[in-house]
RNA sequence: CGGGGAGUGGCGCAGCUUGGUAGCGCGCUUCGUUCGGGACGAAGAGGUCCCGGGUUCAAAUCCCGGCUCCCCGACCA
């Protein structure tokens, strides 16, 4: 392709909106350009690395067994109220209306549409195991698209779903899936890690996020120190372990004054005791309460609680803080509050209906400080199952950098920040259920298939790798996703033998099967070496005057600092050495 | 949804306080010179100043209403 007749300007400067990296270099080397908040059209260069992809994506679901499909992107609304989700689905479902006023959405997902037509061609267990999948446009109408691609409303997304006989089928389908996207990242030339994941209110048991690490990215993730442990998660879903107190005779329980005491460092410091010899408490309700309704949190007090892990504990249901008013309405004493007590005649749990939720840190911590449910009281050896007890004992603890690993190691947990590009979950029969899709089974009987599904985003992997790869010149495209591998400037523009020479060599390596991107254009060499710098081809080769001289011609990897020389003669297969480079 | 900021040729910005000719850099066109890290000279083209209303002889500028975009937070199969 010749840069004088691809469509698409580099820019000088950025425009002022842009402040990320892959959003600068994204739009300055002109592969995006932004149509509305989170909305986007793609410019030659940059649907050449979408397609690119696309592809790798293609050739890795086709190897592990997955099948192609396009489903519609405007379906009726009906699929949605079938599964349940036509009003909870968050962001809200982008809606409109056709010509009979009929309600449409503009799909963000692809569950209900998939188990639908399974639903119409399974019959038999012999029609299991399959797996669709698709690569195509979402809308998701998200409060703050940010960032440039890196979180849009509009974007192409590969989504797979699998139907499986049972759990075991299941187990099959989601490990070929997630060693599918092993083979894609590393094809596509990109470090990005598989890490255990909270799979949300609509997931399964298992869930598996692909996370590649950059700075600029939004998600918080641990990752084991010691290597050959390989224990990774997301920070809602990361376990550690919890140092164990020693062991030590059950204490007398005690109440004691502290006056104005109302933090958990104050009370460690009053009573020259580590925060970890403490408990507290922390008040949430449900979101959806009007009040009365209290999840009294207990914790240890060096710990915070993971809204994500409480989420799960009260069975998906979203908690958020309680008010200052429910708090008092319920009779408890912000900052000298305990579990012990919450049952006393005229207590909490006559004033209100509590939800008592334990981190199983406090059960395993004897002789506690805890408040005493009255103002400037707390109370000495609070052991658990003596003096208190729980609805639900369960890990709610946040892990933090440092942590011991939960993993069968010695090592600690590192903290990364890294951008969400893939997540596989496993489904269970929700969808199949709701949509009615069976099979009979060998016995006879009628089944739900179990479902997983899998998705990939694409244009979000684009963003993310030139996060991951760029300097400050530009970006540093891997060679499987560069638009183009090289970048072949003709300098000397006043030179016909230079231009001439140019010429011939595009020719060559375009025969060769190089996919070359020929700056033809009459700019100074300046431009173009920030040019070929801005977009980032894996390989730029110069033929110049001064090269020419000895008939040679100049190659400079984006990823070195070195320039090599190569006799013009030898040039096409000295190209694709210096591209395996 | 809460908080903050911004809308002036393709991009980056000034002008607004104190109303009166719309300006600068880059880019673009033509001609000439130049040619290894964003060249130089000369001559040009290009703007509903986000939209609507109001005040005024006169509005980019003042007032009112709205829209859009960006950032932080909340949220986020």
């Amino acid at each position: 392709m010749r840069l004088s007749r691809s469509f698409g300007k580099t820019l000088r400067q950025a425009p002022s909106d842009a402040e990320t990296a892959s959003h600068q270099y994204l739009v300055r080397a002109g592969f995006v350009q932004q149509v509305a908040a989170g909305i986007y059209s793609y410019l030659p260069l940059g649907w050449r690395s979408l397609t690119k992809i696309s592809n790798i994506i293609r050739q890795e679901m086709d190897r592990a067994g997955a099948q192609e499909i396009s489903m519609p992107v405007v379906q009726p609304r009906e699929l949605w109220e079938q599964s349940g989700r036509a009003d909870t689905f968050q962001p809200p479902l982008a809606t409109l209306v056709d010509r009979r006023d009929r309600k449409m959405v503009i799909a963000p997902t692809h569950e209900e549409t998939t188990t639908f037509m399974a639903a119409a061609n399974l019959e038999s267990y012999r029609d299991l195991p399959f797996n669709l999948y698709q690569i195509q446009t979402k809308f998701r109408d998200e409060a703050r698209p940010r960032a440039g691609l890196l979180r849009v409303r509009e974007f192409e997304m590969k989504d797979a779903y699998s139907f499986d006989r049972d759990e075991a089928g299941l187990d099959v389908s989601f490990k070929a899936m997630a060693a599918a996207y092993h083979r894609i990242f590393s094809r596509a030339g990109i470090d990005v890690r598989m890490v255990e994941a909270d799979s949300g209110p609509i997931g399964g048991k298992d869930s598996n996020e692909f996370v590649l690490l950059a700075e600029s990215g939004e998600d918080t993730i641990f990752v084991c120190s010691d290597e050959n442990c390989g224990y990774a998660a997301n920070a809602e879903k990361a376990e550690f372990k919890k140092p164990v107190a020693d062991a030590e005779e059950q204490g007398e329980l005690a109440e004691f004054h502290t006056p104005g005491i109302k933090t958990i460092e104050a009370l460690a410091g009053f009573l020259e005791v580590p925060v970890s010899k403490t408990v507290k408490a922390v008040f949430y309700a449900p979101e959806t309460s009007s009040g009365g309704e209290i999840i009294f949190v207990s914790i240890r007090g060096d710990l915070e609680v993971n809204e994500t892990k409480l989420r799960n504990a009260m069975g998906g249901a979203q908690p958020r803080l309680a008010t200052r008013e429910e708090v008092e309405a319920a009779g408890l004493v912000a900052g000298s509050a305990s579990a012990i007590g919450l049952d006393a005649v005229g207590g909490p749990r006559s004033r209100a209906s509590i939800t008592s939720i334990v981190d199983d840190s406090v059960v395993n911590s004897p002789n506690l400080v805890a408040g005493a449910n009255r103002a400037d009281y707390h109370l000495k050896n609070g052991n658990y199952g003596r003096d208190f007890t729980a609805d639900i004992v369960v890990d709610i603890a946040m892990a933090r950098a440092g942590d011991p690993c939960p993993g069968n190691c010695d090592g600690h947990l590192v903290e990364h920040r890294g951008v969400e590009v893939g997540h596989i979950f496993k489904l269970g029969t929700g969808y199949s259920e709701a949509m009615g899709a069976t099979f009979i089974d060998e016995d006879g009987t009628e089944k739900y298939p179990i479902m997983g599904c899998y998705g990939i985003g694409i244009g979000r992997l684009l963003a993310a790798t030139v996060e991951a790869n760029h300097d400050e010149r530009g970006m540093v495209l891997p060679r499987a996703i560069a638009p183009y591998e090289v970048y072949l400037a003709g300098l000397n523009t006043n030179d016909d033998t230079v231009v001439a020479a140019a010429e011939k060599f595009y020719d060559e390596l375009t025969a060769a099967g190089v996919e070359v991107l020929f700056d033809d254009r009459e700019e100074p060499p300046g431009v173009k070496f920030n040019d070929a710098d801005l977009i980032g081809l894996p390989l730029r080769v110069v033929v110049s005057a001064r090269g020419l001289r000895n008939g040679e011609i100049e190659m400079k990897r984006r990823d070195a600092d070195e320039a090599t020389m190569a006799p013009l003669s030898e040039g096409v297969n000295a190209v694709k050495a210096a591209l395996e480079g």
